[in-house]
DNA sequence: AATCTTTTCAACCGCTATGTG
DNA sequence: GCACATAGCGGTTGAAAAGAT
């Protein structure tokens, strides 16, 4: 492979940019494109070499770039991207608009890493450097992680299609508004792609969040230890993580609803319990479902330790209490509720985002573990990645 | 006020990936 | 398949700014 010898030239300058050269090098691109990088310095009348022009306009000039502080937003998704994908900057960058890899590796090294450092948590890792998992990852983690894999080489795919999509359309005329002539002839194609392509929710930080959930149970912690000054948000209010917990802030998690079976279970502390215990508690939501269940409950398919509470028809798992102290998820609760709930219902499974409820509307045939797990995890996360219309921040 | 230390971030360097003839 | 050119990525540097003494 041969190195690039542009910068390699005697006589071109280096170091800060003026204001001339950044006017000369906007005012060519506006009025021809960039181009090629390479010959772009000598039509522009700059003393650069094209590698030196480009990230200029990359990182600094380009219109689009939003630069100031990070929101809270911008900062968790970064932590949970980096936790995913490590130090893919580019990747992460196409999930946060107007947001430069350059500026946010910057913002990595300087505050984020430092940040998690001195919560205790190794930046490279995302895991406390003390083992918060105790005897071991759970096997709630171990699944997640497992997820976790896949969404970090889906993110990296979808990172090099935005690259594609860039190299065939116009940049300039797609973000900015003007025109590049050798570019334009690719803008029916693109149109075309994106006319055939409906926008698609980006699931892609599902699995990220719930993993940044399971592995991070330290970031639930209130805004102050984040020296976010504009934030009052406390992450354990704001973010309806399940699974793993950590110290005192315990995360609520949404209602877990199987339509099919009119049951929905809710998990919370129990201060009836004389220490506090976490658990889920299952009610079913009318009488006509109610012997259903009950033929079930009282039938062949093994009841776990459940005892019933005053409230008629509802009940809570004791092995989800002690499950719970054990650092369990929603995958615990929803593999003893496989074990519990009648299949019966061949629909398919389905979710429903836009309010904070987890529904898994199959307890039927075909309504395997995995399928109730992984519709769970969509319809949990996805109001993860799509705030309430309340707009507070997600974290 | 002067000096030293730390932090920030724009820019560079070196490498890999990809495109082209 | 090869050689080369180019674009892009991630790590690192160093000047300027901010903070501490």
């Amino acid at each position: 492979m041969v190195r690039s010898p542009c910068c390699e030239k005697g006589g071109l300058k280096k170091g800060p940019w003026t204001p001339e050269e950044d006017q000369k090098l906007l005012a060519y691109i506006e009025k021809h494109g960039h181009g090629s990088w390479q010959s772009l310095p000598a039509k522009a009348g700059l003393q650069r070499c094209g590698k030196s022009c480009r990230l200029r306009w990359t990182n600094y000039l380009r219109p689009d770039i939003k630069r100031g502080k990070f929101s809270l937003q911008e900062e968790q998704t970064i932590i949970q991207l980096h936790a995913l994908i490590g130090n893919k900057w580019s990747a992460i960058a196409t999930h946060l608009p107007k947001r430069t890899d350059n500026e946010i590796k910057n913002y990595w090294n300087t505050h984020l890493k430092k940040r998690l450092d001195k919560m205790g948590i190794d930046p490279v890792t995302h895991k406390p450097k003390v083992d918060a998992f105790g005897s071991g990852q759970s096997k709630d983690a171990a699944h997640l992680s497992h997820m976790a894999q896949w969404e970090s080489a889906r993110l990296e795919a979808e990172a090099r299609l935005v690259r594609e999509s860039k190299l065939t359309s116009n940049p300039l005329e797609n973000q900015f508004g003007f025109s590049s002539p050798q570019l334009s002839a690719n803008k029916a194609a693109v149109a075309a792609a994106a006319a055939a392509a409906p926008p698609v929710r980006p699931k892609c930080l599902d699995v990220l969040k719930a993993w940044q959930g399971m592995v991070s149970g330290m970031f639930f912690v209130s805004s102050d230890s984040l020296e976010s000054p504009t934030s009052t948000l406390n992450f354990s209010e704001a973010v309806p993580v399940v699974g793993f917990h950590h110290e005192s802030s315990m995360a609520i998690p949404p209602p877990l609803q199987f339509p099919a079976c009119n049951i929905t279970c809710k998990g919370g502390m129990n201060e009836d319990v004389s220490n506090s215990e976490y658990e889920w508690k299952c009610f079913e939501k009318s009488n006509q479902m109610a012997p259903q269940v009950k033929e079930t409950l009282d039938g062949s398919i093994p009841v776990h330790e459940m005892s019933t509470y005053s409230t008629e028809n509802a009940w809570v798992l004791d092995s989800f209490r002690a499950a719970a102290n054990e650092n369990a998820s929603i995958v615990n609760i929803v593999e003893g509720l496989s074990d519990i709930i009648p299949y019966n219902s061949g629909e398919q499974n389905s979710s429903m985002a836009g309010e904070n409820t987890a529904t898994i509307a199959s307890c039927g045939a075909g309504g395997n573990l995995e399928d109730l797990q992984g519709n769970y995890w969509n319809s949990l996360l996805l109001n993860l990645v799509d705030p309430p219309p309340s707009g507070s921040p997600v974290f």
